[in-house]
RNA sequence: GGUUCCGUGGCCGAGUGGCUAGGCUGAGCUCUGCAAAAGCUCCUACAGCGGUUCGAAUCCGCUCGGAACCUCCA
């Protein structure tokens, strides 16, 4: 049997906030789609945190046996930061800013997010589509929209039409919005909008002359409207209706709104089944972002240059402390929430490394009970990850789990206590879910492996002294490597290991 | 102002009607030549007030405090 049906997945949508079974559309296959970012500047970690937790969706789907198809976009394509058409086009800025091409900001910043994705052990999509590359595709949508009725042109710009749209289906049902309030609040606004109403967004913005970023379309030239290509892109690599549509909380309104009513209004389908929101990463309560100031770039992170930080941290440190939350929480990042997250990794990393190497001698269990903890730990794994992806939940167990690997390996316990196919399917289950499910990894450098043998070295030296009782040496070398920040720790049959801080 | 969410032990953070989450920290015990590591135990908490219930951190109401969205943002 299939993994994923042994343990099926339920998923919180966002589209009604309730915990649902997840049934895809076509199983095996799911489709699963995820906002990337826009690429005008360095991402920080708390566009990591997204990007985190739909890796960790696309990784543990994939795991339990579903064929899952992930796009996610990269925003290359400026926009304005309002509709009214006084608003600032980020790219356009940056590309006057550095003096580049704008698809020099672009290239510069995508190639940047990729990098940060390698190093925080972050798959790369199936599917990564670009705005700019999909421009054909995004007038030929804003045509379909038009011809059906819920969109208009004016001055060169093309706008989705919310009134007309709500005489025939529902607008703001994801995000809980009410019209009519919305209205209220934007009355004032800008009198001489080319938009029919306040809550009418372009999907289609024709710019000035001095505009770099233009393309040529049926209304003149201009650039697709902001939450366009993500319809787009969704429906033309996943089909008109898919399985999973993910992004940051902050993009549910307006942005995935739009997108919904912008599938409506093309193809008469919302396209989305699930909607799933990954919440914010905060900084003393406050959302981090980039206009607040408040945001923390990777380099930042790793050097400890930050007046937050009392030193550096490394990227799976980082992972594993979001980790430790649930993706639709808040996350509070501190100096003081990222050391305990860096031990608790160690450790955890420490025992990857111990049952890594360790074997079952074969034969039956001899201690039926460990047997049966060991078993129920192992489902424990699957049953909290398909409970809409519990990574905290997840961790808890795995450090049940550590408990007994650290049992096995100081004698309290034997591995012959359990059977060789439990042991095997515990071993298994360890690794798979702290590497292949969650993406912590361990940290090494090159020269670590010289570090390594010459440790050894010095260890063997230890082992000789302590065999011949001459402990002022053994001391040493132990006091001695300590000092350097090696730790050395004895184990009960003679072995001895070492941790480097 | 509108909409929504949150407030958990020294810290971080799960849980959402009865059963020890977990990590970090602190204390103790075991193991050890001594340490370290590891294992075990303890510090047993749910903002406040009221209500529903045999039973509430969990449901309802009010109060206080914080946040997000309503403008670009993951």
């Amino acid at each position: 049997m299939e993994l994923y049906k042994k343990y099926p997945v339920k998923i919180t949508n966002s589209l009604g906030g309730k915990k649902e079974e997840f049934k895809p559309i076509k199983p095996p296959f799911v489709g699963l789609y995820s906002c990337g970012p826009t690429v005008y500047n360095e991402v920080h970690l708390g566009n990591l945190r997204t990007f985190t937790a739909f890796d960790i969706v696309y990784r543990y789907l994939t795991f339990i046996g579903y064929k899952v198809r992930y796009v996610r976009n990269i925003t290359d394509a400026g926009h304005l930061t309002n509709d009214a058409g006084q608003g600032v086009d980020r790219i356009e800025e940056r590309a006057k800013l550095e003096q580049l091409e704008p698809m020099e900001v672009v290239q510069k910043y995508t190639v940047g997010f990729h990098e940060v994705c390698r190093i925080f052990n972050i798959i790369p999509p199936s599917i990564e589509p670009t705005a700019t590359g999909h421009i054909v595709e995004q007038i030929e949508m804003v045509k379909q929209i038009i011809a059906n009725g819920f969109a208009y042109e004016k001055n060169g710009s093309v706008y989705f039409d919310v009134r007309k749209f709500m005489e025939k289906h529902e607008y703001g049902v994801l995000s809980g919005r009410n019209i009519d309030e919305l209205m209220e609040g934007s009355r004032e606004l800008n009198r001489q909008d080319e938009k029919k109403n306040p809550v009418d967004f372009a999907i289609w913005k024709g710019v000035s002359e001095n505009h770099i970023q233009r393309w040529p379309s049926p209304w003149g030239e201009g650039i697709p409207g902001w939450h366009l290509e993500c319809s787009v892109m969704g429906t033309k690599y996943l089909g008109k209706e898919f399985d999973i549509h993910g992004g940051g909380m902050d993009l549910k309104f307006p942005h995935h709104e739009c997108e919904m009513a912008q599938n409506i209004g093309a193809y008469g389908t919302p396209a989305v089944k699930y909607w799933m929101h990954s919440n914010m990463l905060t900084v003393n309560g406050q959302k981090m972002s980039k206009s607040l100031g408040n945001s923390f770039l990777p380099r930042e992170l790793f050097t400890g240059n930050h007046p937050l930080l009392e030193r550096g941290f490394t990227p799976m440190t980082v992972r594993f402390f979001m980790l430790q939350s649930h993706y639709a929480s808040t996350l509070d990042f501190s100096n003081e929430a990222l050391v305990a997250a860096e031990k608790g990794f160690k450790k955890l990393m420490q025992a990857c490394a111990t049952i890594k190497n360790m074997e079952h001698p074969g034969g039956k269990a001899e201690n039926p009970e460990l047997d049966k903890t060991i078993l129920e730990l192992n489902s424990e794994c699957f049953i909290t990850m398909s409970d809409d992806f519990n990574t905290a939940k997840t961790l808890a167990v795995l450090f049940e789990m550590v408990n007994r690997i650290n049992d096995f390996k100081s004698g309290n316990s034997s591995v012959k206590s359990i059977s060789e196919s439990n042991f095997k399917e515990f071993k298994e289950t360890f690794l798979g879910f702290v590497k292949d499910v969650l993406g912590l990894q361990e940290e090494t450098s090159q020269s670590d492996n010289l570090v390594k043998g010459v440790i050894e070295l010095l260890i063997e030296l230890r082992k000789k002294a302590r065999t011949d009782k001459n402990f002022a040496l053994s001391d040493r070398i132990r006091d001695d490597l300590k000092a350097l920040g090696v730790q050395l720790k004895d184990g009960k049959d003679g072995d001895i290991d070492f941790t480097i801080d």
